[in-house]
DNA sequence: CAGCACAATGTAATCGATTACATTACACGT
DNA sequence: ACGTGTAATGTAATCGATTACATTGTGCTG
């Protein structure tokens, strides 16, 4: 028994109105009576009418759908900003559509596809790494003002963002560090094209030389968010001849590889080397050590991206401040993975 | 400058034939003469055409879209399986939309609605906590024959499903257990009433009887795949008179959590408790100690799952098999949190 | 060369909801 | 009693693509 759902038509027919009067009834309630929203409402239910969103979308010239964008699905670092964007657009009329951009050609053509076939009205970009040809772009085809950039963002442009406060973060973490006693602090980085990546290495040397420590660049370390780059990380330490004291890592992943091989090897976090990480990622609390990170509150982020979407998306006249950037408030969480330097590995400086 | 977007009206005045043949050359090329092919395509290039998608949708009643349902969006168990899903889904004409079944009262319902609106064809769920009376409803609106589960399924219900061989893998986390000499070996569960809780319990149950292992009910402990619930058994374990010499957990992060309690009570892992994971997600290769684990191919499930319903939504004439279960191989992962038993936490027995 | 098959293309209805504009009816002021 | 404003509702065009059916033209057969 397969019913053909039925449609405005066959409401209206049952309520003995038109279909203009039960597409008020339902966009409209006020300006009908009583009684005519009663007959409406009943044939709705006598029918078992759903709306066609399709149709809708087709006539109203608006999709109701806004896409996020990830620059890779599997990391685990996203599922939170997803769950709050989620979250975020669960009680409006919009979906969620979401697309993996890491082995995407042509991203900026695909995404402003999707806005011109009218599959999207808006998106939430959580990868940052767009040159200044691909936003060119985005302006060209009048996208650009349905874009909000989350974590991540891209350096003068002018698009809407919510972040944490990376400045914050690094310079916490460095001073973290500090207090314990150390002076050779090495940064395990974040990969290059990267606006995290920048941001967290130069709050960090700036406040190395603001403290005059020493310097040496082989203590500034490539990598690139991911264990397998924080295990690297580990190697090459292992193999300097002027070791560093702690390590301040570019992602609580990167400390887990980079402590990962340290024990390998036998050294002992935080006795021998102290580290710190960036995120406070669920795992980073039982970690062995439990690790001390900068906490980000990566749900509240993507729960503001999403409000900052809709409210542009809804927007009847201008936002004041359509271009700002938000800066979330990041948070110091000290555990196990680091302490006051010890003495014998300590070098007189 | 801001353009209206072409449609195809204006491509076909621009080709100088009728909108008939522009909508054919996109859809059925074969059909048409060389030169107005070459007409109408040059005509698209010139009015920089995109079709529109809501509008095909409503002609040919079809959406396009599929959705995910995570029961957790926030649990990085599932980025792998979306990511999966999504890559399955790239090369198709398929969006992929995802919602959160957490927190969602009547999901049954939304999910229908959803279907009924017109918003999706399809969708892979992954999460197994449906009743019977929920799916009645499926069947009741004729969504059931476009759903596939993945990772998780519902017993006694005739979905088609992708499923790692968990009877297995929790099979071979025993004997590995029973091979290096353990023979008290505990269980942290998932959640009461999940699929995977019930048969991986159940194997574990199966071999310990086959084996002629002694039992004590204090060895199976409820958890929640959470970290948290790790922790708490290993709180629990650490009371335990008799203490289990092994344990086997439903998750990784379960088995992170327990490691985490047990170390911070100064017991080491493996030589006071040797500890197995399930899932081998990233970080399991890289935590202290690295963890012995099932691994199961969730990135093959998604895109396997993405495959299936593809073919569902496409299908012509019936599939030969479309409710079976295809079960994923798993694999056990030796690493070092087990070791043989160690002579003095073996009781005599 | 009539008749027919078939290939190429056009005409117009259609998918289902929205909404500008038209109509109706009633109330109120003069 | 008549004009006028307004509230409630209806009529029909519209969003943009697809496709059943109609039409045209070409070549081939007997």
């Amino acid at each position: 028994m397969k019913h053909k759902t039925a449609k405005i038509q066959d409401v209206a027919r049952v309520a003995g109105v038109s279909t203009a009067t039960v597409s008020r009834a339902l966009s409209n309630p006020q300006k009908l009576s009583e009684a005519t929203l009663k007959a409406v409402s009943e044939a709705i239910s006598a029918t078992g009418y759903r709306i066609n969103k399709t149709a809708q979308s087709l006539r109203r010239q608006k999709a109701n759908a806004i896409l996020v964008c990830v620059p890779n699905l599997g990391n685990p670092f996203f599922s939170q900003i997803l769950s709050g964007i989620s979250k975020g657009f669960s009680s409006t009329k919009y979906s969620v559509l979401i697309t993996d951009s890491q082995h995407l050609d042509q991203k900026e053509m695909r995404i402003i596809d999707s806005f011109s076939d009218g599959t999207i009205d808006g998106m939430i970009c959580l990868d940052g790494n767009f040159k200044s040809d691909q936003l060119d772009k985005f302006s060209a085809f009048n996208v650009d003002d349905k874009i909000v950039f989350a974590c991540e963002w891209v350096d003068n442009a002018n698009y809407p963002s919510i972040r944490s406060d990376n400045e914050k973060g690094a310079k916490l973490a460095f001073r973290h560090l500090y207090d314990l006693g150390h002076r050779k602090i090495a940064h395990v980085t974040g990969p290059e094209n990267n606006v995290l990546t920048l941001i967290r290495r130069d709050s960090l040397n700036h406040e190395r030389e603001r403290l005059g420590l020493p310097f040496n660049p082989e203590w500034i370390i490539r990598g690139d968010f991911s264990v397998a780059s924080g295990v690297e990380a580990g190697h090459r330490i292992l193999d300097m001849k002027d070791r560093p004291t702690a390590v301040f890592c570019a992602s609580d992943e990167v400390a887990f590889g980079l402590i990962s091989a340290l024990t390998s090897a036998d050294l002992n976090v935080p006795k021998d080397i102290s580290v710190v990480g960036f995120d406070d990622i669920s795992l980073a609390e039982n970690f062995v050590p439990p690790l001390t990170t900068i906490r980000q509150n990566r749900k509240f982020i993507g729960l503001r991206a999403a409000e900052k979407l809709s409210e542009i998306l809804e927007q009847n006249k201008e936002l004041k401040n359509p271009y700002s950037a938000e800066i979330v408030d990041v948070e110091l969480i000290v555990r196990a993975s680091t302490s006051r330097i010890h003495v014998s590995s300590s070098n007189t400086y």
